[in-house]
Order: structure tokens, then C-alpha cells, then sequence
DNA sequence: ATCCCATTTGTAAGCGCTTACATAAAAAAT
DNA sequence: ATTTTTTATGTAAGCGCTTACAAATGGGAT
């Protein structure tokens, strides 16, 4: 009984109605230019027809997608989960759908990715951080697509972004963790080529230990992906040479976890023997025992706001300017005092 | 300095190379097809435009998208997160994109988000579980786009499925957990209204009880939305109300790392004073302490086959045929034998 | 030199929609 | 009743691409 025709078009539905395809088209997109009888009927065309507009045929006609597309260097990790869910509950209400891509922490599968998104016709770009290649922004900008970025701060790019300060943040976090007393301090940092933020957080570490007279030997730093397996084998390696740190930095929660998952698993107790702490305060955070201490990130508030301004960049009701979020230091269990030596 | 013309088209670089839009289009999509030279002033003409082939054009001339949809329940923890990654990965290798979005559990979203995808000229579409309106998959054979679910098997369901025997799963789990000798058992599931893999766990449980003769009013079973607070909060009301159960099952390891945490809150050993369990094996089981008892899934595996299979599908050389993939259980460390009573 | 076939390129017709403009109908003003 | 204004609908021109078909070009084979 299936039919052998294919999905019913605009033209369908106007023989059925018996109206111009022009009276259908107004009566999906502005109802109220069309007199209630006529649309009565046209609707329960639509109705009987089963009819779903061609979204090609509608964003080559009308030039406009109302769609925002949006790459993240990761799905795996909760990292990026609720900004962009908040991000997207946002477009969503105001009419816009959200196409999301993944990275994997790759700038030339970012490049096409972005590439990919542009062909789509996405109106508006979300992107992660500000490092990339020129030649991007200079496709973006001949195209005339508004980009906006997050997760980062940087009021002198050339692009707008809406983010927090990585690098005062990192710098507040140690600066508490010297307070207590630490002198000898690790870093798990995520890898810094092509990503702005983690750079800026090692960036913070330095200029804490800088000002705090620490001997910058005493400072040492492993860059490795984000993820707990990378962070558990960087600890290893920290603990393994030389004087042990007696606190180990962590880039995000997701190396603070598996930095603690071996700590444990050497019979170190934190904090009592080591402290770790992260960044983001995603729930993993929360999960981990001990509770993590860790940077917070209005994730949810940056995912909203970033929508907003995108929306309204593409609407040409915003300009795109750079907006700083607050972050906070989250004190739970696994950062203390060091043992007295 | 910015150009004010918009995007170059097919035109702009056929104009620039000196010959025909067919002969560009070519050039792009079969280039064996033009002579070498041809190609070359071609690709150069493309390259100093910066050109990107419009999308909406493309699929409307040749109606074909190469485009996969997928619709999730949530992308806010990791449940998906693996196998939808394998899922993409495998997509782009056959040369597809995926277009991911979720419905927070919720049936009218999800239709919503069919009708979009379908609207956006999906290939083929990618669902979760068997569970919803039978009119969708009218809509959805009428326009004959192929459907596939994963995360679950259901081989006499109209539309082909490639996952895992929820119920049997279960039930497996449910018979060692009785084994231990646990008499009392209470379960926390998620809510199972419109959602098959969670009312075929909860059957599975039901099953194991019923074969071992325990009696029915020993098993206590509570709905809530999977979510980890909501985790904690149904142990509570679980240990709260009458003879507490010895063994608490969970619909997955989101809930079970919620009742978890609760257990320690309220002072109780797992597992010497109760046992939990999970389902999924999402890498929040490995990080709970106590690790978590859980049922594995090939998450991996199972996205990399369903992409394998719905390719097929919309290329005509598969005919959509279940699959049911192998669960195992993993034995942590939140499952152990009942305290004396 | 001529003819034939294979290869390369061009021509032009859509794909399904939106929208500027033209027209027809109805309402308001005279 | 006539004219003007407003409102409702129709007409048709694209949007940027693919592709069937036609035309042109270039070798051989004769």
C-alpha cells in the first residue's frame, strides 16, 4: 500500500487547496497575511498530505538557514555537555537550530568542520578558543559569517568572545594553593599547541609561582591530552622523578580525576599527601573521592549569553563584543596543607 | 578592504577558468571526467576564489545529502557519548555527516526533531529504542527514509534494530546479584514510559525474582528520570520505607553512582551494608568509589555497526537486518554477599 | 583525405521554495 | 454609485547546483 511517490511539495498542496503555491508558502511563514478560510484549507492540505517543507529548496529560496552551527573539540567528556545544552535551549527559543560538530582537539578536521558548517549556510558560528589559523577568520569574515567565541576571554581578538579569564583564574587557584604552604608544585596541563585556554592556564601557574619568589625549578610541567587514563600516567610520571611535588595542578577535572585515581592507586592519600586539583567543575568533580577542588565555570550562564549575542550578531541587533565571565574557586576535599617535610 | 560581493558560486569560478558550470561541477565531483588540464585551471580558479559549494543547491539538484541523522535522549552525561562517537567515525569514512540532536527524553521533541532532520533531506535516520508513536514511522516509511534503533533488539519490531537484550541483560545480572544470596531487592529505573530498554530491565529484574521464587512484594521498584540526584534521592526513599533491601539495582550507572554517593552520606558500607549495581558501563562506573558493578555494553562496537548498517541501508545493499550484540557483566567492587541479618 | 567512435565540454532544464510585483476583490470614503 | 484605499491572492523570476543531452574536438582506421 506504500505510495510510490515521493514527499509531497509545496505545489502538492496548492492543487490540493486550490491556491497558488505563493498563498501556501504565506500561509506556513506569515499566517496572518492570509484570510482564515483559505488557510483552513491549505492547512488540512498540509495535514492530509503528510507535507514537510524542503528545507534546501527554503534556504535557497530565502537565503537564511536560522541555523547556528557550533564545533567543540570534544563529545566525550562532560566538559563542553552543559554550555552547549544551555546554548542550545537558548537558539532554540529563539527560533534557531543548532548543528554541532566535533573536533577531536584536530585543527584541520576543525578547519573542515567549519567548512562543512558554512556550506550548510549555518548564520552564526560557535567556536572553542581563539587559536587557530588566520586563514579561517579571513574565510569567515569574507563570507561575512558572524563567529563568536567561547570558553575563553580575550577582549583584543579580532573575533568577539564571551568566556572567562583562564589565566587569572589558574593564577587565583595558585596562588591560594602556595598559600598553603606549597612549594613544590605539579602541572597536568592538556596540550597547549592550538588551544589558547590551556596555555593561558599553565600561563596562570607561572605567573603565581613567578610572584611568589618560588624557584621556577620547582615548578614542573607535563602537557598530555585530556583524558583520565593520560592524566593518571601523567602523575605517574610526575611522582616518579626527582622530589615528589606536594601539589599537582591539573589542566581540567578530567586529569585532576585520573591524577587522583593513581595516587590512589600508589597508596598516596589526598590531600594529606598529595593535593590535585582541577578545572571547570564539571560533575565528574563532584563524583570523584575525594570531592575535587576546583576552578568553576559558569557553564550554563556562558552557554546562554553565547546565544544570545550570536543571535543577535546575526541579526545585526548586537555588535559582538567581548563579555568576561566570573569564575570561582570551588574548595572541596582534595586540596590541603602539605606534610610538614 | 572586505569584498562586498557574497559567496562566490559555481558560476564565478566557471567564469574565472573560462568554461562551463558543468564543467566545474564536474571537476568537483567526478574528476576523472575532464581533462587534466581543464582540472587544473579549474582547481585554481576554486582555490584564489576561495569557493565552497552551496549545500542547499547541491542536495536540491541531486537530491542526495550524504547526511546521517541522529537523535539522542541526552547529551548532558556520557550514556551516548561513545557510541555515537564510533557512529560518526565510521559515517566519515564512508564519506557521511552526521547531524546529531537530542530530545531530553521527551517523545513531542523528538518528533519535532525527526520531522527537522527529515526536512534537512537526512539519508537515513539513526534512533534511539523502539518506543514511540507509530505515526512517526508512517511518516518516515511514507517518505522512505531509512530508520535504524540502536541500544536495543527487538527482532520482530517493524524497523531493524542493532543493540543488546535489555531484559536478558537484567535478568543475568538479577540472577547473580540473588545468588549472593540477597533476598530483598530493591530497584531504581528510569522512567519507562515510552522508553523499552528501561521497562525490559525492569522486566529482567522481575523475571529473576519470579524464577527464584523470592516473594514479589520483596522487590521494590521506583521511576526516575536518569539523572544522578535523582539517583540519590530514590535510595533514600528506598532505605527509608520498611525492611531496607540488601541489593539495590539501578536502569543505569548514572542512578547508581547517585545511590552510591547517598549510601556514603547516610553511613552505609558498599557493599557491606548494601550492594549496588549499574547498567552501561560508562567510565563514571570506574570512577565511583566503590567502582560499580555494572553491565557492559560494546558501546563502541555498537555504534560502529549501526553506521556500517544504516549506510547500507540507504545504499541499497543492506536489507536492515537485527543485531544483537553481546553484553557482559563487570564485576567491581559495589556488588558483595548480604550482611548476616 | 575521409569517416567513425571515443572523449571532452557546453547547453539548458529542472530541483522546491520565497518574494517582488501585478492583479483582483473587498471595504471605506466620497 | 463611484472612487480610493486596503487586503488577499496569483504570477513568475530566481536561488546555485547537477545532469541528460547535444555539440565539438581529436585520434585512429580506412
Amino acid at each position: 500500500m506504500s505510495k510510490l511517490r515521493s514527499a509531497p511539495t509545496l505545489e502538492d498542496v496548492a492543487r490540493m487547496a486550490g491556491v497558488s503555491t505563493a498563498t501556501v508558502s504565506r500561509c506556513l511563514n506569515s499566517p496572518d497575511r492570509v484570510v482564515k478560510a483559505t488557510r483552513q484549507r491549505v492547512l488540512s492540505a498540509v495535514d492530509t498530505l503528510g507535507y514537510t517543507p524542503n528545507f534546501a529548496a527554503q534556504v535557497m529560496a530565502a537565503k537564511r538557514t536560522f541555523t547556528i552551527g557550533a564545533i567543540i573539540p570534544t563529545m566525550e567528556n562532560a566538559i563542553f555537555a552543559r554550555g552547549l545544552q544551555a546554548f542550545q535551549e537558548e537558539l532554540h527559543q529563539r527560533g534557531y537550530t543548532l548543528l554541532v560538530s566535533s573536533s577531536a582537539y584536530k585543527p584541520d578536521l576543525e578547519e573542515e568542520q567549519i567548512r562543512t558548517l558554512v556550506a550548510r549556510g549555518a548564520d552564526g558560528l560557535l567556536l572553542i578558543g581563539h587559536d587557530r589559523d588566520p586563514k579561517i577568520y579571513e574565510y569567515l569574515d569574507r563570507r561575512k559569517i558572524p563567529v563568536l567565541v567561547a570558553w575563553s576571554y580575550l577582549p583584543d581578538a579580532q573575533v568577539p568572545s564571551i568566556g572567562f579569564d583562564n589565566r587569572a583564574a589558574m593564577f587565583e587557584l595558585t596562588n591560594r594553593v602556595i598559600g598553603l604552604g606549597h612549594k613544590r608544585i605539579g602541572m597536568i596541563s592538556g596540550i597547549s599547541a592550538g588551544n589558547d585556554r590551556a596555555r593561558l592556564r599553565v600561563e596562570g601557574v607561572r605567573d603565581a609561582v613567578a610572584q611568589n619568589e618560588l624557584a621556577v625549578s620547582d615548578l614542573r610541567i607535563i602537557e598530555t591530552p585530556y583524558e583520565i587514563e593520560n592524566g593518571a600516567a601523567a602523575f605517574s610520571n610526575l611522582m616518579s622523578k626527582g622530589t615528589r611535588p606536594t601539589a599537582v595542578l591539573c589542566g581540567n577535572d578530567v586529569l585532576a580525576v585520573g591524577a587522583i585515581r593513581r595516587a590512589q592507586e600508589m597508596g598516596l592519600r589526598v590531600p594529606q599527601d598529595v593535593s590535585i586539583t582541577g578545572f571547570d567543575d564539571i560533575e565528574l568533580a563532584r563524583i570523584a573521592t575525594p570531592a575535587l577542588t576546583t576552578v568553576h565555570v559558569p557553564h550554563r550562564d556562558m552557554g546562554r549569553k553565547a546565544a544570545l549575542e550570536l543571535v543577535g550578531m546575526v541579526e545585526k541587533t548586537a555588535d559582538g563584543t567581548a563579555l568576561r565571565l566570573p569564575t570561582t574557586i570551588v574548595e572541596r576535599q582534595s586540596l590541603g596543607r602539605p606534610a610538614k617535610p
